[in-house]
DNA sequence: ACGAGGATGCTCT
DNA sequence: GAGCATCCTCGTG
């Protein structure tokens, strides 16, 4: 299976929310076991967006970044990963989007598992239902073992990778705003595959 | 099925 | 010290 490469990442933040559906998010477990989840729902961050980590570093007249703080990893080349510690227990996903020095991120949000389930339910033993097992930011980086030590990694080569898959037609992806923010709630940059039993029950639409 | 509340640590003010 | 890009448990219906 083909890999996506930097160029992929290197668009506009809402196109590649909207293309990662479909692909695969692949992990070569350190331990030998490889681990696979279809995309099914992903959110875009950009730089003049008030809900963007980096937001507060782009000057509004002049557009110059302030190279500081942990935010500005959102600047980084194409491909990269921003691994974000939210409320203290959850690592969030994000691929870094646009051309380096352009802030931009899509967040990861839910997978449908493929292979390695034993392992995912191992990480996962309070999962009952399909969606629990890797559907919410946190929960897939749980299942796939996911945390602080990719951040700033490349996502585009081994051991965690995009892998091509197959693209979702237009007709099965529905949008809407984005989860759990206080800021940019009205901005409809959430994508998600319809009717999969792997998005969060509340959030099918 | 759904809503309220608590856990918990990092970043920036 | 406030504010989180969340998840889980335990109430109620």
């Amino acid at each position: 299976m083909e890999r996506l490469s930097d160029t992929f990442f290197a668009r506009p933040t809402l196109e590649v929310a909207r293309d990662l559906l479909g692909r695969w998010l692949v992990h070569e477990h350190p331990c030998g076991v490889r681990l696979i989840g279809r995309i099914v729902e992903t959110e875009a961050y950009r730089q003049d967006d008030p809900a963007f980590h980096g937001w507060r570093l782009v000057d509004p007249e002049t557009g110059q970044v302030r190279p500081q703080g942990r935010a500005y990893d959102l600047f980084a080349p194409p491909g990269t990963a921003y691994v974000y510690l939210n409320y203290g227990m959850y690592w969030l996903l994000n691929v870094v989007t646009e051309p380096e020095g352009v802030g931009g991120a899509v967040l990861i949000r839910a997978v449908e598992p493929l292979e390695g389930l034993t392992f995912m339910q191992k990480q996962r033993p309070r999962a009952r239902r399909p969606h629990e097992l890797t559907g919410g930011p946190g929960r897939l980086t749980m299942a796939f073992d996911i945390d602080g030590r990719y951040h700033r990694r490349p996502l585009t080569c081994p051991p965690l990778y995009f892998a091509a898959g197959e693209p979702v037609s237009d007709a099965l992806v529905a949008t809407s705003g984005r989860i759990g923010l206080s800021r940019g709630n009205d901005l409809p940059w959430r994508f998600f595959v319809r009717n999969s039993p792997y998005v969060s029950p509340a959030f099918r639409g």
